[in-house]
DNA sequence: CGATAGCGTTTAGCATTGTCGAACGCGGCA
DNA sequence: TGCCGCGTTCGACAATGCTAAACGCTATCG
């Protein structure tokens, strides 16, 4: 007996095909990525245009997302309870470091950016929350690798494609640097992930001092880095964030 | 025969459930809330919390919404075509105007806002993308209800709560203001959603001459009103970011 | 300009599939 | 220690959603 209702997961593959493919889709696209009959995939679709999960273009009849899923989306932000408590701690980092703040769950193979301080300067920034980190490459995935056993299982099974020259992809060297993070109590991203940026994250943990998310900054290396290490003030203020985030969510500091 | 496939219908259902009950659900909750079997609702849930739509809180057992929401929500922003032309002119607005922008879509009873840009001061402002605001009370819902026969149904269904002295909720009222509203081509909001801020919008239209979204600002009172009216400049410059706008979509100028 | 190929949609029948009621194991509470 | 409530599992039935084939439509091309 299947453990899963059928059409549900037919109908999330669908979500989530919607959401990789950049554009709309039509119809018989999706029902044969998804290896099904066309009449199933629009009893599906029919349905999920109705709650509002997906759109139809009137001209084309080709298929995008609905804004029901922003709107339960943005729901979901207003329940995350390690985002609020976060909420408080996070400007305050932005403004003492002068950087872009940033906020990380697990999610599936990667990192979940829940929360985004923009740098505080006037430069024209986007918002990044809802997107999608790699685990191997930057501050926030490393930390969350180091410490939370499934996310590290995430990133063993997971590709780990190069982005720079810098970037780690060797399943021991990463080992190596996932025990520095558990010794250090924090990550570094050193021109792994973008050229010409770094980045400090560091654990948060909950009552039950399971690690539930990363905080850290991310900044231009000429600005966060000084002789090729991150500038030790950065790093301590970001662990001093992480640290008030975690006693805000009960974690008994000893 | 239904129309729709029922367990989807049922889980969709769920989704809003939670996403309205502020805080977690239990299963027996969910279950009784919508007249179902325990059994039933457990076998939906377990799909929808592998799928990453919903997550469990391993202490008390209790549902709330997954991250798998944020995800797609977000992926929706970066397909939408309104919003994307927007984003080009909705700063210019925000640094003319000196007030915060809002662009909204027709979703369900209500508008939707899929942008918004801060007020270009160095005050705390909370994002609002994603939120949901009334059609008979914001300058944005009632261009919406002018323009779109859609949102003008939703209106004339949806019932009218009153939040300040000003809100109209008469429906003959409404439509006088509606009439308006066709007549010069843009909506006020004066007081009638929050004491002391008020707010312009301005249509927007697609290549087939049908209202697709609105555009407007939104600020206090007192800045944005001159002699108990919205000041000339700012209708103005929301009316021309709404046209630039509807141009960039294909509309034709006539 | 008519034939064609592809699209999204609808239909009918079958068997797979999701649903239900009842029982289970496990906590907190008195 | 007994109880009540929780989330979870089990097994059988039939309602449910799936499949395959045919439909109307638009756009394309010989």
């Amino acid at each position: 007996m299947a453990k899963h209702i059928q059409s549900l997961e037919r109908a999330a593959a669908m979500l989530r095909l919607l959401a990789g493919g950049e554009r709309r889709l039509g119809l018989s696209d999706i029902a044969s990525s998804l290896g099904l009959a066309k009449a199933t995939a629009h009893g599906i679709l029919r349905t999920l245009q109705h709650e509002g999960f997906v759109e139809q273009d009137p001209g084309s009849g080709r298929y995008q997302l609905g804004a029901e899923l922003l709107r339960l989306g943005t729901t979901y932000l207003d329940v995350h309870e390690l985002r609020a408590r976060a909420l408080v701690w996070t400007d305050d980092l932005a403004r003492s470091s002068g950087e872009a703040v940033y906020l990380g769950v697990l999610h599936q193979h990667g990192v979940l950016i829940v929360h985004h301080v923009f740098r505080p300067d006037d430069s024209r920034q986007v918002l990044e929350v809802g997107a999608m980190q790699p685990l191997h490459s930057t501050a926030l995935g490393k930390v969350l690798a180091a410490t939370d056993p499934v996310a590290h299982a995430e990133l063993v099974d997971a590709k780990r494609e190069p982005f720079t020259a810098r970037t780690v992809t060797e399943l021991d060297e990463i080992e190596r640097a996932l025990d520095l993070t558990r010794a250090q109590g924090y990550a570094t991203d050193n021109e792994e992930t973008f050229e010409g940026v770094a980045a400090v994250a560091a654990p948060i943990y909950d009552r039950r001092r399971l690690a539930v998310g990363s905080v850290g900054i991310t900044g231009a290396v000429e600005r966060v880095c000084r002789d090729g290490e991150l500038r030790p003030e950065l790093v301590a203020a970001v662990r001093d964030t992480a640290r008030s985030v975690s006693r805000d969510l009960g974690a008994k500091p000893f």
